[in-house]
RNA sequence: UGGGGUAUAGCCAAGCGGUAAGGCACCAGACUUUGACUCUGGCAUCUCCCUGGUUCGAAUCCAGGUACCCCAG
């Protein structure tokens, strides 16, 4: 089989490369490159902007080095464009209009199992295989994601926008294996990726002070922090659009009250809304709505379904119960109350192992009543 | 300009003569291919509003200032 692999720089597609070639099938490597910090005016709060050499051409380097080792040939593809296009732009989108997206989750939908994808099969190959902590199985008429063995890395949580194509034609290789196992092998193979850090912050721009991030394409605009309960304003944020439900930090407010979190925003009034953590029924929610859906397999057919779901990375599974509404959207009601579900964040539904899809969470709401609603009306009582 | 009260780190706030608790905020690190949450650590050392004094020793006692608050005018 001809298989192109996605090759970052990092240790586990560096392993997962070395796995299809003892194999024996036909492997090429290709490194992607999505993310130009001065065309995109990646500025503020850019660590490495005024560095010689950027953390991106370091990357190359590590993939050439383990292209070379393995003696795989190495392509270099440039998704720059696309990745503005498809991705950044719905994320700053969803960010002006108040929402907290998932931007590797639309990396993987767009441009890894699209553009990337197409451009493997242009370029003849069979297979496209990735280091995903994840496992896909293969059946004549369909093929299921599943949850990765090492359950502590397991990454089909940014895998369930996929296009079903793409995962008919996708493999990980290392979905079977445990991260410390993955490392070993990168040491035997005298790799030097093999103590490289793991990489974190959003797939192909890196860890950032996500604030200045932001600022670079959202203006800053001042306006009050308020105390949901008392209505009294506590302090001035920096931009509504620069927080998201849950969050702690950032906020400024001393006292002897707080902690206080971030449970709720007006963009027009330009009002965050902040609770502390003993008026916590502010951080809960106990259903809520999702769009944008993309399924694995034919489950919709079948709603309701009581299955488990993640709202967030590394988030434990919730049991909840599924259904279709009469306007299409899938409305998902949790066993139990769950904190900071947030919209703009993608729902992702699980069986057992088996990853059935996701969306994005559209409202969420708490006794029937939607978050805006219960703020317009803790407001105005 | 009568009486009472308070002045401790950015914000709250312990301390009541023996060599500055704690919380919030903030910063750093850990965790983490989103944003968050969480965890760990740091954070008053010509220092406790100022100036004198008592004492072996004062944020803690005394005197005088200064500022703010409350009650009464």
């Amino acid at each position: 089989m001809k298989i192109l692999l996605g090759l970052s720089g990092g240790v586990d597609s560096a392993v997962a490369a070395y796995v299809l070639k003892q194999q024996g099938h036909e492997v090429e490597c290709a490194f992607m490159r999505n993310w130009d910090s001065l065309t995109n005016n990646d500025i503020l709060g850019n660590p490495t902007i005024a560095d010689d050499v950027c953390s991106q051409e370091k990357d190359y380097d590590d993939a050439k080095a383990v292209a070379d080792k393995l003696g795989l040939k190495l392509h270099r593809v440039d998704f720059v464009k696309e990745y503005w296009d498809d991705v950044f732009t719905v994320f700053l989108d969803e960010y002006r209009r108040g929402r907290t997206p998932n931007p590797d989750i639309l990396c993987n939908q767009h441009i890894k199992f699209a553009a990337f994808y197409d451009f493997a099969k242009k370029m003849g190959f069979d297979w496209l295989a990735t280091g995903h902590y994840a496992r896909v199985a293969h059946f004549d008429d369909h093929s299921e994601l599943l949850r990765a063995v090492d359950t502590n890395k397991d990454q089909t949580y940014f895998l369930c926008q996929m296009p079903k194509e793409a995962l008919r034609h996708t493999l990980f290789p290392i979905g079977e294996m445990k991260k410390e196992e993955v490392r070993k092998i990168a040491l035997h193979l005298g790799l030097d990726v093999a103590t490289k850090k793991d990489s974190t912050g959003i797939c192909f721009i890196g860890e950032r002070n996500f604030r200045e991030f932001l600022k670079n394409y959202l203006p800053a605009k001042s306006g009050k922090i308020i105390d949901i309960q008392t209505k009294q304003p506590l302090g001035q944020h920096q931009g509504v659009l620069y927080y998201t439900i849950g969050q702690r930090k950032g906020l400024g407010i001393g006292g002897d009250l707080g902690p206080w979190f971030v449970v709720g925003k007006d963009i027009h009034q330009n009002e965050l809304y902040v609770a502390r953590k003993e008026d916590n029924p502010w951080l809960f929610s106990d259903q809520c709505t999702v769009s944008k859906l993309n399924w694995f397999n034919d489950l919709e057919l079948n709603l309701p379904v009581h299955v488990t779901a993640k709202f967030r990375y590394r988030q434990s599974d919730h049991p909840v119960t599924i259904h279709t509404r009469e306007d299409g959207l899938l409305e998902v009601r949790f066993d139990h109350p769950i904190s900071s579900v947030t919209p703009g964040q993608e729902a992702v539904f699980y069986q057992g192992e088996v990853c059935l899809g996701g969306g994005v969470i559209e409202d969420v709401y708490l006794n029937e009543k939607t978050l805006d609603l219960r703020i317009t009306e803790a407001m105005h009582a």
